[in-house]
DNA sequence: GATCAAAACGGACTGCGGTCCGCTTCTATT
DNA sequence: AATAGAAGCGGACCGCAGTCCGTTTTGATC
């Protein structure tokens, strides 16, 4: 989590627990979106100024405490077991790409909702970027010739967490329909190669 | 734009006039981002609350400000000349579609994603709903039978302002490109039907 | 023209994310 | 143990969207 040489002081690395702790406390009371951050800091008995200074904004913090479970996701679709992971033929582990990738926003998606950096550049933070050089990949492995690029640039759009939250929680969409409909796309979009 | 019947008041007609010009100068001078509640009340030359009175929130003043090109647009696809009004091949008509709404995205960009009501509900919207139904009646027509209701709702993310603007003005991807991406995902995805 | 209720007005106020800067606390060095 | 300066701290502060409510304007009625 945090990369450099140099050690955190003793009193930042506490408060960073601290304000994790705390963080994940409240949004179990209030869910994602009731957290603020001056709220936070008052639980974590800290000063405001040092929770940003810790995570830099509020999408930081969500970042933060996301990273767990996206490491996790990564892991499984570049090293895990097929046909998530490498070994199974193209085709099947962008079926299954679209599949994992829909529950992992069934269960974190409003915390990446919260972590989505407003402006333009939400789509240009490590973990989306990796998905997508992810799918512009298997594409190509199954024969996408043109533009293989933007092509995973929509298919990226096609599981955003914003649509698939609204399809599941406001218009009722069963979740094995929303994958049914991802393996329907992408094989007409590979087949079509 | 007012579809009520009882009119409105000399004043509040007045008002709603003053903030439109007014809001309209303030885009032109400082992009719509730029724009702020108590920046367009003081130039307008009314009370905050007043704003709020009229336009509900900043979203709802942005909406105002495009349906305008949104009424334009959606009469030029339901009513208008082939290939994008009706006329011609439902996949002539997705491929019309989606190159249109580039450009105008293009165009209106800024203001459509100003204009989304964070939150949810952003596409239930009726312009998004309208487009919704648009999109899932061409592929209908194309012969589209396994779920088009989401494969419309897939189609609509990749038509996303927000993404097509990323595209071009982070990424520098010609429209021309974007557009020729278009054709072949949405001639995939019919033609696999 | 006087009257009056409803509609609209305006700006002080709240709560939020985020910044700033003077003060405190750590740790490396001697 | 003393010291120095870097790293961290805290909370007052800012600008913003949005709310509230006492005051003013309007236009239908008489």
């Amino acid at each position: 989590m945090r990369p450099g040489l140099e050690p955190e002081r003793r009193d930042a690395a506490r408060n960073r627990e601290l304000l994790l702790r705390a963080a994940r406390e409240l949004i179990e009371e209030c869910g994602a979106d009731g957290l603020t951050m001056g709220t936070l800091a008052q639980r974590a008995g800290v000063g405001k100024g040092t929770v940003f200074r810790r995570f830099g904004s509020r999408a930081g913090l969500m970042m933060t405490l996301l990273s767990d479970a996206e490491a996790h996701f990564q892991g499984r679709f570049m090293f895990g077991p097929p046909p998530l992971g490498p070994g199974a033929p193209p085709l099947e582990r962008l079926i299954a790409f679209g599949e994992e990738r829909i529950a992992w926003v069934l269960e974190f998606g409003e915390l990446a909702r919260a972590a989505d950096v407003s402006a333009y550049n939400r789509f240009d933070v490590p973990a989306a970027v990796l998905w997508h050089r992810h799918l512009e990949m298997l594409l190509r492995e199954a024969g996408v010739t043109t533009d293989p690029w933007l092509m995973a640039t929509s298919l990226s759009a096609v599981l955003e967490p914003e649509r698939i939250l609204h399809a599941v929680r406001v218009h009722h969409i069963a979740p094995e329909r929303l994958a049914a409909s991802w393996r329907e796309l992408v094989s007409r979009v590979v087949r079509g190669a």
